[in-house]
RNA sequence: GGUCGGGUGGCCGAGUGGCUAGGCAGAGCUCUGCAAAAGCUCCCACAGCGGUUCGAAUCCGCUCUCGACCUCCA
């Protein structure tokens, strides 16, 4: 069955074709730099690694390129702080570009907790300044731009009129039609520099106090907040490319301007596949630093956020992530995200163990029944994902396996009720799509072996006490290990286990 | 105001005409010195009101209600 990703551009699900197979070009939106990752940001760069997982395992050459926003208003965060002497402090002691480096570095230590893997190239704004002049002037010498007091706009209006007779009109993606937004749009400032209100910015002419800025052939001055995407799309990625990914909410208009920027310059749609992921909200309502409701990263692998009433590990807020379809919105809460803890934990040890074992592919299966059904559900995961990246219902087909593997492993059911061809089966395919593609990772503690060794030891101890009915001491044991996270398990054959919390 | 998308059991969340979603919480049972873990069973939900249909959470209409975008935003 052939990958189907839902279109926004077509408001429907389309099979996946590239345009030039085997190689695939994904461009997804990345962060803007001038603060800390919160939740919401996890939602599509964990996305999208999925997509990309999925897309390389299916054998295409991907290049995924996800850009680094590190141009724009910077001073904003300056202006956050009320106390100027705060704001004073602010802006003597980071450089625009220490701040920069600051949550760039933390959105790829977050990156990495995900472990989304890298990018094939990672491109920053501020070094594609040359790239988008380039581009915009040529928007200019087409006659799709223009320029006022030092500041570049985008004619909306013309592109609309000229693009609609070829079945392109302006708001094209986000179902929008130009007469509502000429009524709608609000008042914004230099409005008067505009030939007309939804005119976008391409280059804006830097105030004295801008901190950031550049030499144009328009004078000092910065991108405008779309100009970035196109510049580097088109870059690495060519007029014409694949799937273009990110939040729902920059479909309009970062999306919808990159549309026209680009099929002015280029004269293609850009992107083939629009896909944009939904939000994160938080009791109903989106998460965004507007609404003063976001829960950042940090906080949350720590669990000093107010209303969380502990910390969760990264792998917990991946797997809380999948376990949602991505075009639904994901409704954040503690209880939520503890559900989503302890069900990762008890799957986790389920396939671990299933990976630990060496099945032979020699023993027939004796309950043919229960076989085939093993079988359907593992074949069902690649199904689910074809249809849009259904991980929920992966989640959901995994933890009608756990079951299986625990019977398997307590002995609740025979060993040969299915066959060793069928668990070797289910073996690689757990691998594959837990690990590979959903980019689950088992949670390894430091110092294992000293620990290891440790706990053994105590669990040896624990038994003789137990054997000479020493219960109070056998208890002890055990409690004070688990009070320390490190649980004991007494298992059917007499065999100890444990687990780390 | 305009455009668009929702309302599923205590919570999170799949599901576009008939067949168990799944997880967490809760209840019972098995196992166990007692627990825990694990397994099994139960908890039969679809905002409301009409309509279409042999049959609707799923299609249509209306009502109520929540949200997103229209300004930077993942």
């Amino acid at each position: 069955m052939p990958l189907k990703l839902y279109n926004s551009l077509t408001r429907q699900k389309e099979v996946f074709e590239p345009i030039n197979a085997p190689y695939v070009g994904m461009y997804v939106c990345g962060p803007t730099v001038s603060g800390e990752s919160h939740l919401g940001h996890a939602r599509p760069f964990i996305t999208f690694d999925v997509l990309y997982r999925y897309l390389v395992h299916q054998g295409y050459k991907v290049r995924y390129v996800r850009n680094i926003t590190d141009a724009g208003h910077f001073e904003e965060e300056g202006k956050q702080a009320e106390d100027k002497i705060a704001t004073k402090a602010i802006l003597e002691k980071l450089e625009p570009m220490e701040l920069v480096q600051k949550y760039t570095h933390l959105y790829h230590w977050a990156m990495e907790q995900f472990n989304n893997l890298p990018p094939s190239i990672e491109p920053t704004a501020t070094g594609h300044i040359v790239e988008q002049i380039e581009m915009i002037k040529k928007i200019i010498a087409d006659g799709f731009a223009y320029e006022a007091n030092g500041s570049v706009y985008f004619d909306v209006i013309k592109y609309n009129d000229v693009y609609s007779k070829k079945n392109q009109p302006y708001g094209i993606l986000s179902g929008r039609n130009i007469e509502d937004q000429l009524e709608t749009t609000r008042e914004l400032d230099n409005q008067d520099e505009k030939k007309n209100k939804v005119d976008f910015a391409l280059w804006k002419k830097a105030p004295a106090e801008h901190i950031m800025r550049w030499q144009s052939p328009w004078g000092e001055g910065f991108p405008g907040w779309h100009i970035e995407c196109s510049a580097m799309a088109t870059k690495y990625l060519g007029k014409q490319f694949d799937i273009h990914g990110g939040g729902m909410d920059l479909q309009f208009p970062h999306h919808e301007c990159e549309i026209a920027q680009s099929t002015v310059c280029n004269h293609e749609m850009p992107a083939r596949y629009w896909v944009h992921n939904n939000m994160i909200t938080i009791n109903g309502r989106k998460m965004g630093k507007s609404y003063n409701n976001v829960v950042k990263l940090s906080e949350l692998f720590d669990g000093s956020h107010p209303i969380l009433t502990q910390a969760y590990s990264p792998m917990t807020v991946r797997f809380f992530i999948l376990q949602s379809q991505y075009r639904g919105t994901l409704d954040f809460s503690n209880e939520a995200l503890q559900a989503s803890e302890k069900a990762l934990k008890r799957l986790m040890e389920a396939y671990e163990w299933l990976k630990a074992q060496s099945f032979t592919n020699n023993t027939s299966a004796t309950d043919a029944a229960l076989d085939k059904q093993l079988v359907t559900w593992v074949n069902e995961l690649g199904e689910f994902m074809d249809d849009d990246l259904n991980t929920a219902k992966v989640v959901a087909n995994l933890f009608e396996i756990a079951p299986l593997i625990n019977s398997l492993k307590d002995k609740h059911i025979a060993a040969d009720a299915i066959s060793g061809a069928s668990w070797s089966f289910a073996q690689k395919q757990l691998i594959l799509f837990i690990e590979n593609i959903l980019g689950l990772k088992v949670v390894d503690g430091a110092n294992q072996v000293q620990l290891h060794g440790v706990i053994q030891l105590l669990i040896e101890i624990r038994s003789d006490a137990k054997s000479r009915k020493d219960f109070a001491t056998s208890d002890k044991i055990r409690n004070q290990l688990m009070d320390m996270g490190i649980q004991i398990k007494d298992e059917k054959d007499g065999e100890v286990s444990y687990s780390l919390a």
